[in-house]
RNA sequence: GGCGCUAUCGUCUAGGGGACUAGGACGGGGCCCUCUCAAGGCCCAAACACGGGUUCGAAUCCCGUUAGCGCUACCA
């Protein structure tokens, strides 16, 4: 049977940013989509207003928009359809598939207390909250507080194919007869959750694995209330270096953190993927195109991952080089920008040379802030030399002396028409051969000179990168620095 | 405690009874290239949690043990 008509929904609580392991779980569901078809959602779980702030919907928004992973349909708010969920709840009172339960909330806790004390497991009995007819009647007539709870067939089990997992099953005798309307009249979780996924349509549930145990539950309300279950996949989680659930105190796991790192999207997007789900033949590197194409369910992971930022590292190096030059520009342009190392109307004014630029440090560089980084030196006047650089190039200085003043010389010869890189390298090679000595002792202290560091681009590059009127400038501030 | 999920190099993973001397990638080490740094190329170290079955044959199937994780609310 083909499906022709998928439905996938994204529900994140808006308690905090998106978190990576949020952004694993869109994605994986916004892939379903795009490779099988369908739509995919959004859904803002808003219904906990003591945690639910404006501002974490607000990063959630951002952080899907930054990462390209975009919804369908508008975004539903749980909150909005608090009377729907109360009406189900009551329809299930109406079946008989829920009761009402008059037990207060400090008789609880204390039953649970005194549960515990016995070393025995808490279980509700329904028993407890049994009464005549009348006797219900009157506590409702009366106004008594109670909540709705449904009731968990006694014998049996419940159990679905999940599409990472295989089969799951729940014996129905460990399942609690579990609130469905507390008594303020408020949802809880598991019946917003299925009401709203009914009212979504949704087709296709696909999640973190620590909502296995209440997939049961979910199950059980969708029969009640007669609809079809949907399908079920129960996404692994991630963990941190230590094996423990991925917080703060590993590093950024807010999407926003990358985001400002200088992180590509497409690379997360790609690392992420790569954590709980594999292509098989050795895929690593993806564009999205290519992750849309080979998404399937079947490389899904059942095991949790450790999150490894240094694999992540790897990753946007390896985006990096794949894109262009062309398709890099924006992000950098923006970085470079927002760093105050130039303007964009500066860059305009000469896109070859800003092109080459890029093209040469791309390859040197793993996020954007590296780019960023080693661009400066070729936007600044002044120039600083790094003291390692000094020592181990300029150490002899009056050689180094020297061999600036003749290599000043040979580029000063060099007409700037044509100041390319055939050029150049013959004229610094052809001073290496005059001098006899190796082309690497004049490259060094030359690098020093104009850029102030011990490490750069190829030295053609950033002779031509500098321009010769800048190169020689600062090879005759190197002679006067060594002088003193 | 109860219930559930999981278990291949340090990490991400391939593998689905014989193709396994267990493959790839990150990270680590070494070499090559080379004006430095990267990138790239080549090489090395590094794993089937343990115990029982089933089978001619088990990383692969079954059972148990152990460990990790999750849930165990009138939170989501």
């Amino acid at each position: 049977m083909i499906e022709t008509k998928n439905r996938l929904r994204f529900a994140p609580s808006p308690t905090g940013y998106l978190h990576v392991g949020g952004a694993r779980t869109a994605l994986f569901n916004w892939l379903y989509v795009k490779r099988f078809g369908g739509q995919f959602l959004l859904r803002i779980e808003d219904t906990d207003k003591a945690r639910s702030t404006d501002e974490s919907t607000k990063a959630i928004f951002e952080g899907m928009e930054w990462l390209g992973l975009s919804w369908d349909e508008e975004v539903v708010y749980q909150g909005a359809n608090l009377e729907r969920h109360r009406a189900d709840a009551l329809k299930l009172l109406e079946t008989g598939a829920a009761y009402r339960d008059f037990t207060t909330t400090e008789d609880l806790e204390r039953w649970r207390e005194e549960a515990k004390e016995r070393k025995e497991s808490f279980k509700f009995k329904r028993e407890w909250t049994q009464f005549s007819p009348e006797e219900e009647a009157a506590r409702v007539e009366r106004g008594d507080p109670f909540a709705i709870r449904f009731k968990v067939p006694v014998g049996g089990e419940t159990a679905w194919e999940d599409l990472v997992h295989e089969r799951i099953a729940f014996p129905n005798k460990d399942i609690d007869d579990f609130v469905i309307l507390r008594s303020d009249g408020t949802p809880t979780y598991n019946l917003a959750v299925v009401s709203d996924d009914i009212a979504m349509g949704i087709t296709i549930v696909m999640r973190g694995d620590d909502h296995i145990s209440n997939t049961p539950k979910q199950i059980l309300l969708y029969e009640a209330l007669g609809k079809t279950v949907p399908k079920f996949a129960h996404l692994p989680m991630i963990h941190g270096i230590d094996g423990k659930k991925l917080s703060k105190r590993h590093g950024a796991t807010a999407v926003g953190d990358y985001q400002h790192e200088g992180l590509l999207p497409d690379a997360l997007l790609n690392f992420l993927a790569l954590l709980g789900w594999s292509p098989g033949e050795d895929r690593e590197v993806m564009t999205r195109a290519e992750m849309i194409e080979l998404f399937a369910t079947k490389g899904l992971q059942k095991k949790a991952a450790i999150f490894d930022p240094k694999k992540l590292e790897w990753m946007n190096g390896q985006h990096l080089s794949l894109m262009t030059v062309e398709q890099l520009e924006p992000t950098v342009t923006s970085a470079l920008v927002s760093e105050g190392v130039t303007t964009k109307s500066e860059l305009d004014a000469r896109p070859e040379w800003y092109h080459r630029l890029i093209d040469v440090l791309k390859i040197r560089s793993r996020l954007i802030d590296d780019i960023v980084r080693q661009a400066k030196v070729y936007f600044q006047d002044d120039i600083e030399y790094a003291s390692d650089a000094v020592d181990k190039h300029w150490k002899d200085k009056e050689g180094s002396l020297n061999i600036l003043k003749a290599a000043e010389n040979k580029l000063a010869n060099v007409d700037a028409a044509s100041w390319d890189e055939a050029t150049l390298e013959a004229a610094l090679r052809g001073l290496a051969e005059e001098l006899g000595i190796g082309a690497g002792k004049i490259f060094q202290p030359l690098r020093v000179a104009l850029t102030g560091l011990n490490v750069s681009p190829g030295i053609f590059d950033v002779l031509i990168l500098l321009g010769k009127d800048r190169s020689l400038r600062r090879i005759q501030l190197s002679e006067k620095y060594l002088n003193s």
